[in-house]
DNA sequence: TTCATCTGTAATAAAAAATATTACAGTAAA
DNA sequence: TTTACTGTAATATTTTTTATTACAGATGAA
């Protein structure tokens, strides 16, 4: 789990709060701390994940795309990562061991156990109710 | 869940494979392809944790300290792990902002929640058991 | 006793990954 | 036609991870 989820579901928030304004990525970069750039490329990514909507030009900046109640954790972090929760194995261990020739394979077995699990209790929270504890 | 702990169970899968006989870190860094000096920092990790015990000098290695039935992959992460599984809030976010404020803290929240349910998960699978799959 | 073979550990270097910065083209409102 | 935004690429910097080198200390055996 990585800082890219803490930033998206950051950007999130606030934008759950913003009852329809649009917020810019200064603003939103402000928040966080972090690179108005960098901002809008995370905004990037949750906006083709159907997250996100967003306006350009004066006045311009961005919206959720669907009520909070319906995204879920599990929804943001898909969004956002690349590979299982725990990582997956990437050493290149000694293929004439063997141990080494199959452990790979066993360590992937047991994080894609862990992911699942993970997703699962993430998908049982939602955006809504993580917002609302900003209240 | 980052490479460590991935080098500290191939580790341990050798040595509870290895029926008391002793193995040598080269060994060891051999069958998982790193440096042996990189090995021996890990296993002397999972020492100070009670699960290797050493033995110096000609004819030195390592083995396990206790019973392979009797160590769970929670123990081994454990011993491996600094942060929660999924690390831990770390933008420094402006705290001029109601949800920049304490979001840091409601992350921690939700990341320890998942913490607990991994290594209960991972307290459930023994070495023992995933060391029975290479045979 | 002294040589060979190990571990233990620190210091350093290199590689990889994450994050930040700069820059500027494109879009839309006023 | 100026102003205030987004979109995105290129680049730089920082941080983290991993690898390497080096050598002191321990132990067994010739």
């Amino acid at each position: 789990m990585n800082g890219q989820f803490q930033i998206a579901l950051h950007i999130l928030t606030l934008l759950s709060r913003a009852n329809d304004e649009l917020l810019s990525s200064d603003y939103i970069a402000g928040s966080i701390n972090i690179n108005p750039a960098l901002a809008r490329k995370e905004i990037s990514n949750l906006r083709n994940h159907g997250l996100i909507s967003s306006k350009e030009g004066k006045n311009g900046g961005y919206s959720l795309s669907k009520p909070s109640g319906q995204i879920s954790l599990a929804d943001i972090y898909q969004a956002v990562k690349t590979q299982p929760v725990l990582g997956s194995a990437k050493n290149m261990p000694n293929p004439d061991c063997p141990v080494g020739k199959q452990i790979n394979k066993n360590i992937d077995l047991i994080y894609a156990d862990l992911d699942k699990t993970l997703l699962e209790k993430l998908g049982n929270m939602s955006l809504a109710d993580f917002s609302k504890q900003f209240d």
